[in-house]
DNA sequence: GTTATTTATGTGAGCGCTCTCATTTCGAGT
DNA sequence: ACTCGAAATGAGAGCGCTCACATAAATAAC
């Protein structure tokens, strides 16, 4: 079926010149006359010639692999990520192989590890996952430098990057304050999430600065938890004037449920979410939210264990800072009630 | 820094075998005494043996790699195509390499394509992408296998694999058709989508089997177009009383755009999407769409292309059948102009 | 022009594995 | 016991490349 593939002797033979002087061409080894080059990289045109990578992993024993361990999510987020880390990767002649993984099944974690392992990856960058992923992983790979994103706080030992989530929780709430809300109420993302763990200590943060009382219930990351505690919402007279949401799609589904008990946000109650989704904008109403740039951070992160990989060493964690970014669900609450529809 | 890594010698060495016993082991071949087996693999154990990829690729000449070529998006469709393509891949004990390309720009297609090149890769799967692309890896990387899902309807040379999208469009359509609407206006999705095309075309073929006339705008697969369209939209007498649209994105913008303008979802006009993203029985209304099976998808193609790397020879093409989603963005037209707030 | 230096090229070995083929060991069969 | 064929193991080569080193050619030094 297919023509046996050139080699460099190949190309040796055919440019005139020896096997070495094919491979110094190949590698932009200097001491090279200009027309030998070119003899030598009009043979490999010719011959459709393309260096053969397991060979030259096996004499250099570095394989240029990067590996990608990832949750298995389609989230916008780590799609986002994923994606910048790769053509970051890419640039530096890295190829980047992706595993995605179950989050919440500690067998998934070493199949996934183990089929990296195999391929003698150089380095590994993880997505949001947990330090005891990351423990997993440092184990069953030593000699792979690891970088972390959004990982869990307790991942001191790791090379991290992330949102700056503290501060995003706390922008986020400081918003609702200066609208002069003072029932505040904040849903978290998942108990294992240390991203929704720093943005509830913003949040907290926030409230204790301006001595108001935190409120906080449990969620996740779905629309349908969002949903849920919609519904479930006490809707009293302690009932809070403004709700600050781990992410978007939980303030989509508690909007949902809102509207409809006849709550109108942000009429009644006062909205801001996390992530700013390419969605957000168009929710009814559009959503204030608290913005992440994940091309940005999947760029960082690369970036920095790119530099590790040439033996840089670096401080063990940055972080970006997210932006809010202000649209129509949250207003100031000496205009409620007032029904007004816009 | 790190320990010389255990090689097959290393190995034999401690069990008391020749190396030749010991890739015996390592693949599982017959007449190996099982107390030999064993002897090997505690040596393998104690060693940390771990067999180098890049020897074995080399004296096989199979690199075990597939790469997976998507467009540089971070939409939910794609993201879950990849994730189920890796997880199959992993599964037959390949290593799936992620090249992300744009879309619009050639350099960029060849800069993707030359990187997988240099990998050696087996297979190639591609996510929605032209046949110019095709066309473009296939010449670029002869000898390896391809599967393109999603991909141009002029990409007849290429074994593809996607959604029947006619199907689909000629579904949402009589869906509305069924509930007694005459006027239905599509919004397509971009010209150069091969699957926005057959949705149209299903359109068309739903109203010209009802004998009702087809009316065309030409959409992408944005929220934001979808928003410009529903302020842009004509709501004089001839006005449609449905919409099908090409994705959830444009139903999202849309109805953003006519709520705004005073018209109801669905009490004025019915909706119906195409995707069911996760988020779609948020929306308000929730959407009436059409689901496509991205994780069955990437299986699918996975698994063929696995087979065809086999030997198998299969047929061309492979379609999955999308599903309609009846949820509240489109009613009955009887029950119209009677507002009834739910 | 001869020698010393640099620059350009060539030679051979070996990375860690799987091939092919040769050899040993074992358990019947008579 | 002896032969014989199958089962189990071993030995050596070679995949395509880069490495360290050796050598040849070109340039500089005087």
């Amino acid at each position: 079926m297919n023509v046996k593939k050139a080699n460099i002797y190949d190309v040796a033979a055919l440019a005139e010149v020896s096997h070495q002087t094919v491979s110094r061409v190949l590698n932009n080894q200097p001491n090279i006359r200009p027309a030998t080059r070119e003899r030598v990289e009009a043979a490999m045109l010719t011959l459709g010639y393309q260096p053969n990578p397991a060979a030259r992993s096996l004499v250099t024993a570095k394989s240029n692999m990067i590996g990608l361990l990832v949750a298995d999510t389609v989230l916008y987020g780590p799609a986002g990520m994923l994606n910048a880390m790769e053509r970051q990767a890419r640039k530096a002649g890295y190829f980047a192989i992706t595993v995605a993984i179950r989050s919440d099944s500690p067998e998934s974690w070493a199949e996934g590890i183990q089929h990296l392992s195999k391929m003698h990856i150089e380095g590994l960058a993880t997505i949001a996952l947990s330090s005891e992923v990351l423990q997993m992983a440092a184990t069953m790979l030593p000699n792979v430098t690891l970088i972390a994103i959004d990982a869990d706080d307790e991942a001191t030992d790791f090379q991290t990057v992330g949102i700056d989530n503290f501060d995003g929780g706390y922008v986020a709430t400081k918003h609702l304050i200066e609208l002069g809300h003072k029932r505040i109420l904040h849903i978290t993302g998942p108990v294992t999430s240390s991203e929704a763990n720093s943005r509830l200590r913003g949040y907290e943060s926030a409230m204790a600065e301006a001595h108001l009382e935190p409120s906080v219930v449990q969620g996740d990351w779905s629309s349908d938890t969002g949903y849920r505690l919609g519904v479930e919402l006490d809707l009293d007279a302690a009932a809070p004037t403004a709700i600050f949401t781990a992410n978007d799609h939980l303030a989509l589904g508690l909007t949902k449920a809102l509207t409809g008990r006849g709550v109108s946000v942000p009429d009644d109650i006062s909205l801001v979410g996390f992530d700013d989704l390419p969605e957000s904008p168009y929710f009814n109403p559009p959503l204030t939210t608290v913005r992440q740039d994940f091309t940005q951070l999947g760029e960082l992160a690369m970036q920095l264990l790119l530099s590790n990989l040439a033996g840089a060493k670096r401080k063990k964690t940055a972080t970006i800072k997210p932006q809010l970014v202000v649209r129509e669900s949250a207003t100031r609450i000496s205009s409620k009630r007032k029904s007004s529809k816009q």
